[in-house]
DNA sequence: AATATTAATCGTATATTTGCGATGAACTAT
DNA sequence: ATAGTTCATCGCAAATATACGATTAATATT
């Protein structure tokens, strides 16, 4: 096997991923936007024991990471997979492992 | 689907696992680890531009997450991938994507 | 125009992370 | 005994992350 290099560019999008992923309530995010219908930031809200503006910080996070996307419809905001990014992260530590 | 919880163990523990890996220095040590047969910090400190005490660092982390063991064989220190956790990490991050 | 709804952002506090040099611990070799 | 090797830990500084309440922005409703 060839020897590692440092800030390999995979590693650093790789690191950029596991980042958005190592903080339970955006674990609990992406899985819940995986599977409902209503994906609008207070239905996110509503689930969670934290304040509206903390569960916003962290879908600035996950969104800043490319992993969902947020589309206005005033005044809400629905969230959703971005599945592309989504399929390239598996696909990142499916290799890494 | 069914609908996800907070605080669920397998969050909590993918979240650790994903937070040992949101360094890009700490996913060099481990493909490193993973590829090479001399593995004493030492070596490591070697491939990599940041002082030892830093490198100690992420080494304890690495450890910490469960990712790696370290053997003493004095006055060096020998350190590999636990495979264990290691197939538990691919398994998880398999089974959430 | 005034009010209500939704969600982002601001300002703040606190905790954690990252990095460094210096020091210390556990040995080995001279 | 002294000096050398290897690596962890300490103490510090700077940056980043997490959470909150308050405020603001955008728009719809009355």
């Amino acid at each position: 096997m060839k020897k590692p290099e440092l800030n390999n560019k995979d590693h650093v999008k790789l690191a950029r991923f596991a980042k958005a992923l190592s903080h339970p309530t955006r674990l609990f995010i992406l899985k819940f936007l995986s599977c409902c219908e209503s994906c609008y930031t207070g239905n996110i809200v509503n689930e969670l024991p934290i304040a509206q503006s903390s569960v916003s910080q962290h879908l600035k996070e996950l969104k800043e990471a490319g992993l969902i996307d947020g589309t206005i419809e005033t005044p809400k905001v629905y969230y959703c997979i971005n599945k592309k990014n989504w399929e390239l992260a598996k696909k990142m530590f499916a290799k890494f492992f």
